[in-house]
DNA sequence: AAAAGCGGCAACCGCTTTCGG
DNA sequence: ACCGAAAGCGGTTGCCGCTTT
């Protein structure tokens, strides 16, 4: 007996989402920040982002200044956390990752949402579907060939001992990570590098990346200030944060447009830094919040921050370090 | 070349938790 | 303390593209 869902109201839009769509939520979320998500389908019918929209879309501009977002509120969080929010890696799990999901599905069991904080580039629907999908699979397929799985193997006492060690070696790591000083974004991107060139942004997210960058082109000073949070890969290429410079950086999908892929996107959601570190601040963290729980849930959406950079190296590492794989 | 089957993934649904009045 | 609304989360669905027959 739940309430009846917000998506029931009558015209509202269902199903995939346009760029037009993607570009209106961009838009807004660049102006107001993400959250306070049921003024967003009112808002972005009739505000100043749809006057942004009508850079990118000047063919469609009747259209989208007319309709706005027909979207509920539900909809749209779960379009820019699950797909639009900056920081996202798309494309193949690497080999990393995959023990990460593996064994942090061990720990925590269908948890996604606490295993995508370990996992800072991967949102919890992409863990998931994965976990379905690919990793299922792959788990009971070792099991046919051992026997039994490496997690399985591990006798029942045993298995509860080892499972509170690790929490509490969780708990000593990211206390560890968070009463450190905050690192050099020059030092701490390193770790969140793509570390291989699987990073795709597939289907409409591409076009957006597209339409945006046409719209850097033809928009005469980009927007300043989120620079900062840069770094430079091998090839001596700036790279921001956001999902639209993985992807672009690394597919060459973008290498024939004369603007490089970088510029103008950093700064496009240079908010993002901004609300990351506002979102849950050190001293929260540090506040007696290291219990086996919320140690595992204290970050908010936007994880690709320099708070969440230092546990994922050391736990990363431990997860090594335990000897589990 | 066409149809059927299958797999992957984006998005939705509904329940639970949190928050504000 | 209570209640309603919003946000968060995990399970599930359905579409779409690729592969196989």
């Amino acid at each position: 007996m739940g309430r009846p869902p917000c998506c029931d109201k009558i015209g509202v839009k269902k199903g995939p989402w346009t760029p037009e769509e993607d570009i209106i939520l961009v838009s807004y979320i660049q102006e107001h920040g993400p959250g306070n998500w049921r003024s967003v389908p009112t808002n972005t019918g009739y505000q100043s982002s749809i006057f942004v929209a009508a850079f990118f879309f000047r063919d469609a501009y009747v259209s989208t200044f007319c309709l706005g977002l027909l979207r509920c509120s539900k909809s749209c969080r779960l379009r820019w956390t699950n797909y639009l929010r900056p920081g996202i890696k798309r494309g193949n799990f690497t080999e990393q990752e995959e023990k990460m999901i593996i064994h942090l599905q061990a720990l925590l069991g269908n948890r996604w949402a606490a295993i995508a904080n370990y996992l800072p580039q991967r949102t919890d629907n992409d863990i998931k579907n994965y976990w379905n999908t690919h990793l299922k699979k792959k788990l009971k397929k070792g099991e046919n060939e051992n026997g039994v799985s490496s997690f399985q193997s591990v006798p029942k006492g045993q298995w509860e001992r080892r499972l509170q060690t690790d929490i509490r070696m969780a708990k000593q790591a990211l206390s560890e990570a968070l009463s450190l000083e905050k690192r050099s974004f020059s030092t701490d991107s390193e770790d969140l590098k793509p570390s291989q060139g699987t990073s795709t942004y597939a289907s409409s997210a591409e076009n957006i990346s597209r339409l945006l960058q046409n719209w850097m082109k033809t928009t005469p000073e980009p927007v300043t200030g989120g620079g900062g949070a840069g770094h430079r890969t091998e090839s001596g290429e700036t790279v921001t944060q956001g999902s639209f410079i993985n992807g672009s950086s690394s597919d060459g999908a973008l290498s024939d447009e004369t603007t490089p892929p970088h510029q103008g996107f950093g700064s496009f959601f240079s908010f993002s830094n901004k609300s990351c570190h506002e979102s849950v601040s050190v001293e929260q963290q540090n506040a007696g919040l290291m219990t086996p729980e919320n140690s595992i849930v204290f970050q908010d959406e936007n994880k690709p921050n320099l708070g969440d950079q230092v546990p994922l190296t050391l736990i990363d590492k431990w997860l090594l370090d335990v000897g589990l794989f």
